[in-house]
DNA sequence: TCCATGCCATACCTCCCAGGCATGGCGAGT
DNA sequence: ACTCGCCATGCCTGGGAGGTATGGCATGGA
């Protein structure tokens, strides 16, 4: 059964004879008539009762003609559809993100991501744990992490899409937080830090006690909070300073006040198998890219 | 575009090779090889990567094998239920029946029905009225209609299907309860009558009300209701006797006797269109008529 | 390293069938 | 009775589906 004698039967049902059919569909009425007997041999039965002008549908031809007309409109569909995927506009595709991103242009990039693909089936997955992001990617749970740190990996191609400083997020009327000039690294020493619990997010927590190594301080933990926001709470509460990736001042939390600290940056990048090119990363990466800075 | 080249390309996405596709297909590797790029053209990009050894398929080639199973079972289906509905054993089928038939055989018809032709989409219309049913046939608004007294037109063809005495349901320990025959229709003046009111069942009423006068009685109306559990519930309370048709006493009302009027007898009829021919028509009264009795 | 093996692509051929043309039968309206 | 419009049938043709032969290429084992 073919395509073609469902389109025929649809016509001819649609135009109630088969001379109106052929005039429409650019055929002569003998070959449409055959098509239409052989179709009604496959099927066993009439499809039409022939009435001298024109033809009516049996309820056989009308649960046909029902039927052939959802066929007609899925076989486009799917070949729309496989066109589209061509062109990286449609499927699916997974990105997980590090949750510390989410407040500066990352977010605004998925935005963008949703509007500039409306027919992509976009499936987002936060996640704290730099090694986890890009394992997904390996393993092809994912087909994009923007994350911090990358693993090193052959099977893995990286890009720096986003660099900021780190922040030390204060809390208000702390000394330190007088001064829109960037604090130095000493900072550090001067207030209890809020952190990330390590088995969280150990690759933030090692390097905020890195940064106090480096600038020869002994950091002192204040707090440790499983989330921006509690972080941030906590801040406000008093119980110390964090450090945070300077977007993160887009959430304007009451009661905190953000300072830079000097000689301090922290990136995003965008990772993804080195063997996929498939359409729709190269398009997804091309709209980021369009929104990121080296 | 054609089935054709749906199923080849999914036969090749599941064997991951042409050739082996081809095998399955009974068809040679190069005819099959051509056809993919044929399809490859009408989509107008890669559906698989050739990867030496195999092939794998793009994201757009794994949306269009996706769909394309879709398609391709939607169209079987079409074909299966034309056949069917060709034999009369798929489609829809709409039923108006006399709720005053529905305690005695017609119910366990309507369920047969049900049983025999589980693909049929079978809609029940219950009704009081005998030209209103017959009116809904002759409207096309349903099919088939099991009824008291059919409107004489020659457009609709009429078959008796079922025939039982009139039963006078009794007010249990009244004097006319005892005895198991068949009473006189004299029994009519003896007891007053519990009714349908006139303009819910204009026949049933005025059939009862000739009953009467045939007898030589004087009806006396002891109350009306709108349903059989009413009526039986008003004979249960004292009211009066109803007269409805014997197969009611199905029912077996507490507090209700019921008693055969000798000479009596009532009927329903299969109504339907003259001019249909349908084999779903054709299949229901077969059905129905191994159940009925003339 | 080289051959064997199995895969896909291309070139060429054949034959079937979709589609065209001519014609005949038939019902409906004038 | 005539005509018009419709469907069915017989016959013919051309394009394309499918087959055969062959070559290129990657993989894997001696």
């Amino acid at each position: 059964m073919e395509l073609r004698l469902l389109t025929y039967v649809v016509t001819i049902a649609e135009e109630g004879s088969v001379s109106g059919a052929a005039r429409r569909l650019h055929l002569t009425q003998p070959t449409l008539s055959r098509q239409l007997r052989e179709l009604e041999r496959q099927v066993g039965g009439a499809l039409f009762d022939r009435t001298g002008r024109g033809l009516t549908p049996t309820p056989a031809g009308e649960a046909l003609v029902r039927r052939a007309r959802v066929v007609l409109a899925e076989a486009r569909a799917a070949l729309d559809e496989a066109r589209l995927a061509g062109q990286g506009l449609s499927g699916r595709f997974t990105v997980t993100f590090a949750g510390s991103g989410i407040n500066g242009p990352l977010g605004a990039a998925l935005g963008r991501l949703r509007r500039e693909l409306p027919r992509v089936d976009l499936r987002l997955r936060e996640s704290f744990n730099d090694a986890e992001m890009s394992q997904a990617v390996l393993d092809d749970h994912c087909d994009l992490a923007v994350q911090r740190l990358p693993l090193r990996d052959a099977r893995l191609a990286t890009r720096l899409w986003w660099r900021e400083p780190m922040t030390l997020f204060l809390p208000e009327g702390h000394p330190l937080a007088h001064g829109a000039e960037p604090a130095p690294l000493s900072a550090l020493g001067q207030i209890p830090l809020v952190l990330w619990p390590r088995e969280v997010s150990p690759r933030s927590h090692d390097e905020i006690i890195a940064l106090c190594h480096h600038a020869g301080v002994v950091p002192r933990i204040g707090a440790e909070g499983h989330s921006v926001q509690t972080l941030l709470a906590l801040v406000a509460a008093g119980f110390g300073g964090a450090v945070l990736a300077d977007s993160h001042r887009a959430l304007r939390r009451v009661g905190v006040t953000p300072r830079p600290l000097a000689g301090t940056s922290t990136g995003l990048y965008l990772v993804w198998r080195a063997g996929d090119t498939g359409p729709l990363l190269q398009r997804v990466r091309t709209v980021l890219t369009e929104l990121g800075q080296g």
